[in-house]
DNA sequence: ATTATACTATTTGTAAGACAAATAGATGTC
DNA sequence: GACATCTATTTGTCTTACAAATAGTATAAT
């Protein structure tokens, strides 16, 4: 098996006779190896050369493949598991597989970045609740064109478990994002669908605030109950409206409890 | 300093006279050290235990610290790596960094994972597209109501660059992106930056194919002005008319090309 | 013959130590 | 004082070794 060439100006490979005519000072890469072989992995996996399920060469053969150590190699497939591309099985049969990325994990690791564009001061909740307003117009519009009665069954279904009392405070806000993220499910649009749970999440602290501390879920129950409605009714006026009176009654009680 | 605890199941299960039915293999804690640690330390950076610009402990501290090989501690560090949330220096004065994340970085990772989608045959295209019309619709609004002179000035610089018929495909396809960017950069709101530039880098790809495979710029060059036009005639209804030319066209090129 | 058990081989997970490379600061020389 | 050199610190990489999980296989017991 052929070395792969790298972009490295680090001559350590003395026992291995690495052609080295191909260094050019003029593009000296001098991102880690590690990092390089992230990219040429994460590349071969993008580009079809490995498919969903498909098992990487072992992290040894990895290593002698492209003429490294275990650790430079583990490090690479740490980067790519941090992106959810890849997870590691031991044993026999085990190894590194490409695996399928849903919709929640991605999301939820651009949530983990929303918040933390929030948590540095970049974003502030404000401007979240009004990313939500200025994007939500076409797609309760597209939701109200493409809802089918299998959607509509799942935003019943966070609605009703909300609507028990008993549920505790992490459960409410658990199906707080249910209803939104099957609100926007049922645009039926993949793209809009992973573009928006990160908005839905990135008003979770906004929610939790609000069950928590104002301790008030009947409004936020009764105004998503008046959305269903209104999606039923295939009326995307009044969904907006009433969604917007949710994003009002969101930001003030949040700019209550920030007062205090 | 003392060691942090770690749920790690070390020696004390070896020998096999043990039931081992009890195992409840989702309760026990399988995940690596490496992806604990990388947890720990995000929740410390997340939550203002580290500042942007602060340096991390050595990674020799940190192994102490924690108790672990600096393999491991440097496996965790990549993944925060990979998360952009961390960067790392050499020499003295030198260390693991926790970095300012950018909207561009951010976003870059963002459309990194669409395009996985997209390879992967999760997303389409047409899909892609029309999360666009979807979502554009409130942003143009947006941006006609907010748009400074500061705002317009960049969207014509990036038109500018575009207008010259010197440049490379590569060039071209760049001030495409920038061309979108300013536009969404002036609705003045972060978020929705941070959410469109994803649905912008997805739609790359297109946009690529369009230039290099049907050599047609021209087209592309004037409806931009016309967007331009009507953005500084502060008329969103025109505007939204033009964008959705703008993706009528990109749509028709691109089945056109996907046939052949 | 079938089932349960133990073994083996394979692969990832973790550890420890060593050296290379980069670099800021201190030191010394002219 | 300016410049070169040395030194110390910290990340980057390699090497080797062993632990842990686990699928497959062989073996023993019923």
């Amino acid at each position: 098996m052929e070395k792969m060439s790298f972009k490295v100006q680090t001559t350590p490979f003395l026992k291995s006779n690495i052609d080295k005519s191909y260094i050019d000072k003029s593009s000296i890469v001098k991102s880690s190896i590690s990092k390089q072989i992230a990219e040429q992995l994460r590349e071969a996996i993008v580009s079809g050369g490995f498919k969903i399920g498909d098992r990487l060469p072992t992290e040894d053969e990895l290593a002698q493949r492209y003429g490294v150590s275990r650790p430079s190699v583990r490090e690479a497939l740490k980067r790519l598991a941090a992106q959810n591309l890849v997870r590691a099985r031991r044993g026999p049969s085990g190894g590194n597989f490409v695996v399928q990325p849903s919709y929640e994990e991605l999301a939820g690791s651009l949530s983990g970045a929303a918040t933390l564009l929030v948590g540095m001061g970049a974003l502030d909740i404000v401007e979240i609740i009004d990313a939500r307003r200025i994007l939500q117009g076409g797609c309760l519009e597209h939701a109200v064109k493409n809802a089918t009665t299998a959607h509509i069954a799942d935003i019943e279904t966070a609605l009703e478990r909300q609507r028990n009392p008993e549920i505790s405070d992490e459960a409410f806000c658990q199906s707080d994002v249910a209803f939104h993220r099957a609100l926007v499910d049922s645009t039926g649009n993949g793209m809009v669908r992973f573009v928006m749970y990160t908005v839905i999440e990135a008003l979770i602290p906004v929610t939790n605030m609000i069950v928590t501390v104002v301790r008030e879920r009947s409004d936020i129950i009764s105004l998503h109950e008046e959305m269903l409605q209104h999606l039923i009714d295939r009326n995307s006026v009044l969904l907006n409206q009433s969604m917007n009176k949710l994003l009002d009654y969101l930001l003030a009680k949040f700019e209550l409890a920030s007062q205090s």
